[in-house]
RNA sequence: GCCAGUGUAGCUCAGCUGGUAGAGCAGCUCAUUCGUAAUGAGCAGGUCACCGGUUCGAAUCCGGUCUCUGGCUCCA
């Protein structure tokens, strides 16, 4: 089972024009169906104008760094979904500090109010031109327009750079900058080149809507899942363990358990069948798979048993779940065999990729293999494309986008014949299309072993996760020589699809603490509901209700410290309990409860039964 | 892995140019018995990430290592 991250900004360097940048960042989808697309135009409009904004504050940046480091060698700088970069490479190394004097020497270029004056150069003269001046890059980059293609740039004050525009018509009309970040970016985006130093910054139609952006993102860092987990005891990371290798604490593991027994009971009434796998296999299990040269940079060293036995702490689930398959003959009446686990893997990602609970170590996927015949293949993409669509709906996550990830057809790390390949990609795009969703294809996405339908959420910082993914495969059952028996009692060979909707719990857990920002449903929730006694008189009360929700099943607790009810709430708020029940000397005498829900406030009063069969309709249909 | 930044009590953060560490919250104890987001008092809590160097003296300066953060690259 693949599982990626695409690149966060998908900018193709050659794409110099807005026309092209266009092409690729298109706004995101708001859900499934079509027609909510509607409203973009306008979004559109908006976004040109802002792009237009960004891309020339871009060159405003790379003005004023030429200005204060004229030797600065310039690659490119294109607007993104967030602001822009330029790219430099200079000796000098940039440090935040810096940012005060470019920022002020960019303010200068501002007022200077230059104009931004489009002009075209033959290719000799573009050239010659770069020679002269000796920016190597740009001289380069040269060779990547096509022939027959305009060369064209644009002026600023004395700062002429190779661009397609469009741009805003005067250095004045940028009007709210901030350089937000350094970072080293390779050039070309190949690490074998050499490092280039960008800086990232954002810009904005006025000053009100950079504040009003800066704040949002102050916000969204509130939410941030690895400040909320440590708040909330959700989960730890312990160096002493490992980096990227999720503790999942208490009450990180009751959210956990709850997704689990949601998806198991989806499982069962979908017809897959549970089955349990180990956590290592041999090293040739993983050669024969195809698995072992792709996943050689990634994996945690091999353990060597003996001499002849090397094994792989497992890095996916399908080559075992394949053994499982091939160990029973099967008629295609049996078809399709649906195996699900959710099986812990273990992938060495890079020390610099880790992050949180989004980017780990090891990792527990919701991982299903369906074996089926090649009828049956569009059928069974289709349940699990709707299984996934229920998961992201039953959570409230609207907000994703659905990748087709196909082959890159100029790379040769695919296995499996080509005739293949453009029957499942033909397959899955067919698929997405009937079942109205919407969808960008993005070549050079796909696994080895097959093209994805992957499906795509942000985190609170705006960074793109992969959460569910369908894989359809027509190559490790040709690999594992799998076989079923036809209806012409000869022997068959079966299609795999590959799918997990949550993706992994870590991930998934990762996205859905920033999505609800800790405070979770009923039905997910740590602490559902909290009794609290206004006084010690009456504890007796509450203690009697905590025991008739602990036998209804609840996950609940009473509050007996001899703080004042004030505190209490707030310390119950801070803890993000769904429900607190507040019970006085009222209450005890009509058998009755306060409701207050967190960031609800006061709900009234009700009676202990009337309450817990509210908070049991509330959990059963799952209310967000 | 690469570039940059960062690391002081459980958490959030002070600690000026080197003189041997401080607050709020959380925790514990006692008092308080209170009606929808903080009752008061007291106590306890740190090998200043780690290792080494400079210095009479290092949280502070220098070097190295590690973690974490933001990017880049990678990602079955």
């Amino acid at each position: 089972m693949q599982y990626v991250r695409p690149k966060r900004f998908t900018i193709n360097p050659i794409c110099f024009s807005m026309r092209c940048l266009w092409d690729i960042s298109t706004p995101h989808m708001e859900g499934a169906k079509h027609e909510i697309n509607r409203k973009s135009i306008e979004e559109r409009q908006q976004m040109d104008e802002l792009s237009r904004i960004r891309h020339s504050c871009a060159h405003v940046l790379a003005t004023a760094v030429l200005r204060i480091w004229p030797e600065a060698k310039l690659d490119i700088g294109p607007p993104t979904d967030e602001g822009f970069y330029y790219d430099f490479d200079l000796e000098h190394r940039f440090t935040p500090d810096d940012f005060e004097k470019i920022e002020a020497e960019m303010k200068k270029v501002v007022k200077e109010n230059q104009t931004f004056d489009y002009s075209e150069k033959s290719r000799e003269e573009a050239k010659e031109y770069y020679q002269t001046i000796n920016q190597p890059f740009k001289l380069e980059r040269i060779d990547d327009i096509p022939e027959g293609e305009q060369i064209t740039f644009y002026q600023n004050g004395e700062f002429l750079d190779l661009c397609a525009g469009p741009h805003v018509p005067r250095t004045g009309n940028v009007k709210a900058f901030k350089l937000l970040r350094l970072a080293a970016a390779y050039y070309r985006g190949n690490e074998n080149n050499p490092q280039l130093q960008r800086i990232y910054g954002t810009a904005f139609k006025n000053k009100t809507q950079l504040s009003d952006w800066l704040e949002k993102h102050e916000e969204a860092k509130k939410r941030d899942h690895r400040k909320i987990g440590r708040e909330q005891g959700l989960f730890t990371i312990s160096p002493t363990v490992g980096q990227g290798l999720i503790l999942w604490m208490p009450k990180g593991a009751i959210v956990r358990t709850e997704l689990q027994n949601f998806m198991q009971s989806e499982l069962l009434q979908r017809g897959y069948n549970p089955v349990f796998t180990p956590h290592i296999g041999s090293i040739d299990l993983y050669k024969k798979s195809g698995h072992f040269p792709y996943y050689k940079d990634s994996q945690y060293p091999t353990i060597k048993a003996d001499e002849h036995e090397e094994y792989l702490l497992k890095p996916m689930n399908c080559p075992h779940h394949i053994q499982i398959f091939a160990a029973e003959r099967h008629s295609y009446r049996e078809l399709p065999v649906r195996l699900a686990e959710f099986g812990t893997v273990y992938r060495y990602e890079q020390s610099g990729e880790l992050s949180g609970m989004t980017r780990v170590r090891g990792l527990t996927q919701d991982d299903a293999h369906l074996f089926c015949t090649q009828e049956q293949v569009e059928c069974e993409i289709r349940d699990t494309v709707d299984l996934t669509l229920k998961t992201l709906r039953t959570l409230g996550l609207n907000n994703y986008r659905v990748q087709v990830s196909l082959r890159d057809p100029d790379s040769d790390k695919y296995t499996g014949d080509l005739s293949n390949w453009n029957a499942a990609e033909e397959t899955l795009s067919r698929v997405a299309k009937d079942m109205e969703i919407i969808h960008e294809n993005v070549p050079g996405e796909a696994a080895f072993y097959g093209p994805k339908l992957d499906f795509m959420v942000k985190d609170c910082l705006g960074r793109d996760w992969q959460l569910g993914t369908v894989q359809l495969d027509y190559n490790l059952p040709e690999r594992f020589d799998l076989q079923y028996i036809g209806s012409d009692n000869a022997p068959h060979r079966p299609v795999m699809i590959h799918r997990a909707p949550f993706g992994s719990f870590e991930r998934f857990m990762g996205i859905l603490i920033e999505h609800f920002a800790g405070n979770f449903p009923l039905w997910l929730a740590p602490e559902q509901v909290r009794i609290l006694p206004i006084t010690a008189n009456q504890n007796d009360y509450g203690h009697k209700i905590f025991d008739e929700l602990k036998a209804a099943g609840f996950r609940t607790s009473i509050d007996l410290s001899g703080e004042k009810i004030g505190a209490k709430i707030r310390s119950a708020e801070t803890a993000k309990v769904h429900t607190m029940f507040i019970v006085g000397q009222k209450e005890l005498e009509s058998e009755s409860i306060s409701i207050r829900i967190h960031g609800k406030g006061d709900q009234g009063s009700k009676t202990v039964p009337e309450a817990i069969s509210s908070l049991k309709t509330h959990i059963s249909e799952r209310i967000l």
